[in-house]
DNA sequence: GTTGTTCCTTGACTTAAGTCAAATATAAAT
DNA sequence: ATTTATATTTGACTTAAGTCAAGGAACAAC
């Protein structure tokens, strides 16, 4: 029972939970479990059924797409608290995409039919999802918008604000994960990466060391990611 | 009475709303509100607050973004009885993209607080929606494929694809929107389209009118879509 | 340390697709 | 029909970014 009370006390710190009467948490509780997947393992595939969803305890996951010839798009990179998998619990039968541990993961998972039926008696929990899926759907839509909008050097500027912007607008950002996986965020290749992280050093709007990126103009940055500059 | 008596019937015909109770269609009778607009005429634009959201009665209606240099990506172009500008109504509290009418189009309105009311009294309305905006996301995730890892001619042949399969698998396509619109949508240009367009019909996949295109090989531009094969 | 592995950088080359500009074609208006 | 406007096609040119291939770091294991 220990353990039980563990979930419990959890889902109710989920942002995508919160707000809900403590015996909702409980019954959620008793439809979540806990699984624990290695660095490099699947959680699913595209095209697999779509048996439920995910919100990640610890670890980074990445979610993407692979095409014919091996070329792989990443759709999000997820951490602490995030949920993945939703879209599947609700509209068709499979999953869009694969989602794969990209460090060891732990992970509680909620089954699709119990889910559902919890939703049907619970209409502010519903609430919590519709708000959750629209984000998910601004975060895709700026994602269009940065691949056929703007040139990668806009997409990486863009990139860079936000993880900045994430880690509390600290000046320094730590690069956790690989350029390859950057590079597939953001629809190139990590040569391509390397090239413009150098041209961006040599205008002086950021400063890199082995792990990591400082920002040194903010503004310059942003003019790049808002198409208004552009990089020699 | 007339007026309200129509919007009733018209709602209880509409898919996101299928299945609910006759009363709760009234509720949304009540709370609709029908809307014209002229070719060309906005809905709402880009960080316009989100009032509210809109179905498709009759007409046509494209969602897009510009860039800063006027470039425009379109997200949908949508028709009847679809919805549109719903994922701003849970999510934050602006629209994230702007909404026009392609063609004189007629639309039935509903606010944002009582809609969010309504919801929360009626637990499988939040159902559709949910797998509403699921379906969107799904949408949009295979517009991100095909923009990252396809190039244009495969982009082009899964337009022509999902065109093709919307009309009812008949052999011949009705051009109803401009290649400019095909462009923006497929995040290119109008004269790549063109050129594309005459490399197909140069290598027998399809052939052209001055309205329609008719599809020769299917199998053919299925492998373009997939990034099997490629155009000469 | 030294070895092996993985990741990152750099260079030379190629190419898809964008820009600019001009010529046609189609549709709309009088 | 003739004119006007709008869309489409075509050509010549440019360029961002991809491919291929070779060196260099960084890191882990022994």
């Amino acid at each position: 029972m220990v353990k039980v009370m563990n979930i419990i006390q959890t889902i109710a710190s989920i942002p995508l939970f919160e707000g809900l009467p403590d015996n909702y948490c409980e019954s959620l509780g008793l439809i979540a479990v806990r699984k624990t997947y290695a660095r490099g393992q699947m959680f699913f595939s595209e095209g697999d059924d779509g048996i439920g969803f995910y919100i990640i305890l610890s670890g980074k996951v990445k979610v993407f797409k692979l095409s014919a010839d091996g070329k792989e798009q990443i759709f999000h990179i997820l951490e602490d608290k995030e949920p993945f998998g939703e879209a599947a619990v609700f509209a068709g039968e499979h999953y869009p995409a694969s989602a794969q541990a990209l460090v060891e993961t732990s992970a509680i998972f909620f089954p699709r039919p119990k889910f559902v039926e919890l939703i049907l008696s619970q209409p502010s929990l519903a609430l919590s999802m519709l708000a959750l899926l629209s984000l998910r759907l601004r975060k895709l839509t700026l994602l269009v918008e940065n691949l056929s909008l703007k040139e990668v050097p806009g997409r990486l500027a863009a990139y860079l604000i936000f993880l900045n912007d994430r880690n509390n607008h600290s000046k320094s950002i730590e690069l956790d994960v690989s350029k390859n996986q950057m590079a597939g965020l953001l629809g190139t290749i990590p040569e391509t990466i390397s090239r413009i992280l150098k041209r961006m050093s040599e205008e002086k709007l950021i400063k890199m060391s082995t792990r990591s990126i400082s920002i040194i103009d903010k503004k310059g940055l942003a003019d790049l990611a808002e198409g208004v500059r552009r990089l020699a």
